[in-house]
DNA sequence: GTGGAACCTATCGAGGTGATATATCGCCGC
DNA sequence: GCGGCGATATATCACCTCGATAGGTTCCAC
């Protein structure tokens, strides 16, 4: 999991530990955060693996810092890990890490990638509602009910944000992707 | 965490370990799953410390499943998790989990969850917008960026809610609690 | 230069995850 | 009845991740 995300962060430029977990808490800290407890870790055995190195102190200065590149094995590494339909739970559970690098894929796997979630979030919807009126039944409690409810509206708009990523890889129109970007 | 959660459930009723998964799915499966390699170990770990008991095997049929019902010990245990404010982050991790027990806590202690859930909201929202605007300025790809809107719209739509449960609790005018409840 | 704040790496115990094994029950066709 | 099969239910394992904490380094103000 992380390995993917500190191949895919790598991929764009070498960076040092600290770095890396400062940049996955900006781009998906709304989904996700690592601890320093997984990440350096990590950092070593993707080293081991030869999939990452350790940057040689070059110019002196600040030798503190470990600083990693990705290497030839990890470029592949990183296209295996995300290309691949791997095992079913944690493709829908880590879709955004998955999406945040969706600009390395071709527009047929996105495509894929996309109606599978979104047949993952209808079915998960399906689920949701069904058990908010059998709580209904039940006499629930307010507040589980309230709970239930904004469960059910949340991944509406999550649904609603995978139709319109949908709608826009169909046609590159104009915004060749995902809408406005006006300064 | 799930000893809160399994705390709370027994304290309705007494239920075998299957059952608890499927309760707890259902009511707060879009924020949370339990797997049974938690369950059962917290199970067994909580019939250790004497809060929850095994239903002695009456009436002679099925004897395959293990029905446990909660303990008076258990009942205090209970009031002490959801209570205290225990350490930082969990505490805005596992909000949900806390919100559907609400009903266990007098208005004063909801009020107060409400408002730090709130705040905590504000500062991520915050936090993204920041991290936005840097990522625009960067040129950072539409599939990024369209990530971190996401992120943010959910964050609002959240503090929303937060707020409506707030302004509930503030005047329990006429439904008592969280709005519509028809049929 | 010296003290402190911010930066960065590192490790640990506790606990959760997904997969898998195994056993039993309920039920249907025959 | 009885053989089999899908749903129910308990259990365990290896791996991963978390939050806390500690320790070292760099930078800057004074």
């Amino acid at each position: 999991m992380l390995e993917l995300a500190v191949l895919g962060l790598l991929k764009e430029r070498a960076m040092h530990g600290y770095e890396l977990k400062r940049q996955l808490g900006q781009r998906l800290g709304f989904f996700w955060t690592v601890s320093f407890g997984s990440l350096y870790p990590t950092l070593k055995k993707l080293e081991g693996k030869g999939v990452v190195e350790r940057v040689p102190d070059t110019d002196g200065r600040s030798r503190r810092r470990q600083v990693y590149r990705i290497t030839e094995a990890g470029e592949a590494e990183f296209l295996e890990l995300i290309g691949q339909g791997s095992t079913s739970a944690w493709e829908e559970e880590k879709f955004p890490l998955r999406f945040a690098f969706f600009r390395y894929l071709n527009t047929e796997t996105r495509v894929w990638l996309l109606q599978r979630r979104r047949d993952y979030l209808e079915d998960r919807l399906l689920q949701g509602r069904t058990a908010l009126n059998r709580a209904r039944r039940g006499r629930a409690d307010p507040y589980t009910l309230s709970l239930m409810r904004h469960g059910i509206e949340t991944t509406e708009h999550d649904l609603k944000w995978i139709e319109e990523l949908l709608t826009a890889e169909a046609n590159p129109g104009r915004p060749d992707a995902p809408h406005d970007d006006i300064t």
